[in-house]
DNA sequence: TATAATGCGGACATAGAGATCCATAATATA
DNA sequence: TATATTATGGATCTCTATGTCCGCATTATA
């Protein structure tokens, strides 16, 4: 399957769900119930975007998450460098142990172009957009706060 | 990592070398050692192109493998969807789960777009353009009949 | 200060891809 | 017919992504 990983999807619909939280914080829980991601999973996932600078957090009562920035200034290039590594587009189409300095391998340049075409299109695409995207369409009922 | 699965890239490079076979038919630990992939997984692999109609064998002493066709009507399509699937490029860019009839992703159109793209460059691209890609680079010594 | 609410951290469980090992079936040939 | 050679098939192992469980640390508030 060419795609990103079902980490990375998760990690999108949580920070849609919580860009879309009017009084912040919100917990863990109830994103991950927005988001239809296992709640203990997405505790993991949270860590890492916390770690990335992409989430913010306060333990304790009236504790929670938050957008550690605007979701406009969130790509979903970014999500994806925090949970995915920031080479995961270096990739040869044919798999790991494809291409080699001594041995290119023949969909070389063509994936060399199209790579960049998703990298602009995820760099392109806010969580903003996410949001939009599907308050449009009456999913992600998020509660908070 | 977004790509086509190792096994797949495995298979690629077999064939390839099979391609590059004078007089048929090779044994499957000498494309392996060509392909530079492990003997008994490449005879997991070998069964699938089998039971796709790519790849043509024989048992016993002097049997061995060899192209079920010509390598110029092998694309790396065919391959793809013996190894993974016809609906190998099915997926949503964002992981499993993400679209559904309800709940389009919001990279569905690119996404979609792209996917042709890739589908397209993976049926021009044959096993004789793989060989030939290698054989100017002086790779893939194989060593067969 | 006690308590409830929250995220954090580490250990463990599960599933699938990738890979290995070995016995078995088929085939050519001496 | 006996033997060497080859692919086939089944069981098993390993590694990584994904997912679960539970106790601990932190915080607000009664």
């Amino acid at each position: 399957m060419i795609a990103l990983s079902n980490t990375t999807g998760h990690a999108i619909q949580a920070l849609a769900c919580l860009a879309g939280c009017t009084n912040p914080p919100a917990n863990i829980n109830d994103v991950a119930e927005c988001a239809n991601v296992p709640k203990a999973y997405l505790a993991k996932i949270v860590k890492q975007l916390n770690d990335a600078g992409i989430i913010a957090s306060k333990r304790g009562s009236k504790g929670g998450i938050w957008l550690a920035r605007p979701a406009k200034l969130i790509s979903l290039l970014d999500v994806s460098i925090a949970l995915e590594g920031k080479d995961f587009l270096d990739s040869c189409l044919l798999g790991t142990g494809f291409c080699s300095d001594k041995r290119e391998c023949p969909t070389h340049k063509f994936w060399t172009k199209n790579k960049e075409l998703i990298r602009k299109e995820l760099e392109r695409t806010k969580i903003s957009d996410v949001l939009k995207f599907y308050e449009e369409r009456g999913t992600h009922q998020m509660h908070c706060g």
